[in-house]
DNA sequence: ACAGAGATCATCT
DNA sequence: GATGATCTCTGTG
């Protein structure tokens, strides 16, 4: 990819943390990421291809955009066919007040931290699914310092809960939840 | 602070 | 008819 993105799906998932994320001038920097794998139980793509989840195994760069419990939207980020990255949180910096005004809340703690609040923060929704990143509304830029990024266990799964695939920048407040330990 | 329930829909059994 | 990669509100300690 253009963008570095690595193709494994748990090295993109840490290697996202620290990015830049925005949506037509709303966006700020990705705080919170999980990875799924194809090979993973708890992965939509886990059963293979299918009606409704054909953009995960599209090709690296696709934007994979699902409705979750019949109303939040989820952003994923395809690095490799069948493998995508969940964007879970983002620290927000540009375009406070549109998000303000989608989300319907002040506290900025609120605007983005959870895959389903990040989207309605930025107005993303399923018809950025299918989509390549680089043919979208959607701008991605590579962190560019280093960071330190703390992993444990993802959230709201029931199947492979052991894997430590949820990646997260240490003390950051816009968390969707803080990290064990 | 923590626990439980409801909203709502594409997909699958 | 059941199941979620969720969020919000409400009731209780």
């Amino acid at each position: 990819m253009a963008s570095g993105l690595p193709a494994d799906p748990v090295g993109a998932a840490e290697w996202l943390i620290g990015s830049t994320l925005s949506h037509e001038g709303a966006g700020g920097i990705i705080v919170e990421t999980e990875a799924y794998r194809d090979d993973d139980p708890a992965s939509h793509s886990y059963k293979g291809s299918r009606a409704g989840i054909a953009s995960m195994f599209a090709c690296a760069g696709t934007l994979y955009v699902y409705r979750s419990y019949g109303l939040n939207w989820c952003l994923n980020i395809v690095c490799r066919p069948g493998s995508a990255v969940l964007i879970r949180a983002i620290a927000p910096t540009q375009g406070l007040e549109r998000m303000r005004q989608r989300r319907g809340v002040d506290d900025p703690r609120l605007l983005c931290a959870g895959p389903g609040r990040l989207t309605q923060a930025l107005g993303i929704t399923g018809a950025l699914d299918g989509v390549a990143l680089q043919h979208s509304p959607l701008t991605l830029a590579p962190r560019s310092g280093g960071l330190e990024v703390v992993s444990g266990p993802r959230i709201g799964i029931a199947r492979a809960v052991d894997r430590p695939w949820r990646f997260g920048l240490a003390g950051s407040p816009f968390l969707s939840r803080p990290f064990p330990g």
